[in-house]
DNA sequence: CTGCATCCTCTAGCCGCTAGAGGATCAAGC
DNA sequence: GCTTGATCCTCTAGCGGCTAGAGGATGCAG
């Protein structure tokens, strides 16, 4: 039987080291078995459920969400129509996500347009920016935009 | 002249107490006066100076490209060069954003159409995320995927 | 046997807030 | 004048989802 060092566990799903180990502190990867030196062994298990974990996580899954769709994952008899609506309420996350960034794009692309090469005091990016009610679109909502 | 408590103030522009406070700290916001009892007093030009901090949050800037942006409405005799600059990159992020979140709605509204309704072990949903080879998109990128 | 890669644990930091403790002060009603 | 409740103050800690670094123990190749 294979197993890895938690180093080549990071290699085979392009998942980085200190982030395995934080999976496991959060409870997402089960404790590995651990050689007499104490460092981790995995399995092809671990390969399995940790790339289950980044496919998801690239979806825009948060780690509650995953955290369900294991549990179903690891229960197969369990009914998955709670996998269902993960899903379904995660897309509806996302499809938000793209509206609120197509106003902000098109409210951006506004600003880009009317270019200018002066002075700041000229400067329609600022002047943008300061007088809210030039803005054609409602790009209210939450404030919280975090990193895509 | 009218001055206005850090209350009056969050009202005025709809941004909480606390995060005036942060702004403050952080260096966007001057200290402003205070009363003999420590209180803060602001002035027209904080609500001003506030809004614009409001709405380039909104457009998704981040503080460093703000702090950049109020220098620059701050000296209206700099050249605004760099506010186009900040402007365009600010597009380029959130271009970048629709699509990465475009190709995981696709993913997403493939593993929502298969929607199924028997048991976990059968689910298409569970069944997507734990082989990515399934996906049509090639959605990967940066794993960080923050809230909007 | 040297030297470097990898591993271990632990703590602290990132961003942009948000929440709460524990206390002072203000404004309005009686 | 007194009480009550809203608002204010400072300070510290927490959120999510990692990431970075200290300081040390192993493992493996030449």
């Amino acid at each position: 039987m294979t197993s890895l060092s938690i180093g080549r566990l990071a290699r085979a799903t392009d998942v980085k080291v200190p982030t395995i180990r934080f999976y496991e502190q959060i409870g997402l990867l089960p404790e590995p078995e651990r050689t007499e030196s104490d460092r981790r062994l995995y399995g092809e298990a671990d390969v399995r459920r940790l790339a289950f974990i980044k496919h998801a996580r690239q979806l825009g899954f948060a780690v509650e969400a995953i955290r369900s769709l294991l549990a179903l994952a690891d229960d197969p008899d369990r009914p998955c129509a709670e996998a269902n609506a993960l899903a379904a309420e995660q897309l509806a996350v996302v499809e938000g996500k793209i509206e609120r960034l197509q106003a902000l794009r098109r409210e951006l692309r506004r600003m880009a347009r009317a270019d200018c090469d002066g002075r700041a005091g000229d400067c329609r990016v600022i002047e943008a920016l300061g007088d809210h009610s030039l803005c054609a679109d409602d790009h209210d909502g939450p404030t919280t935009l975090g990193a895509l």
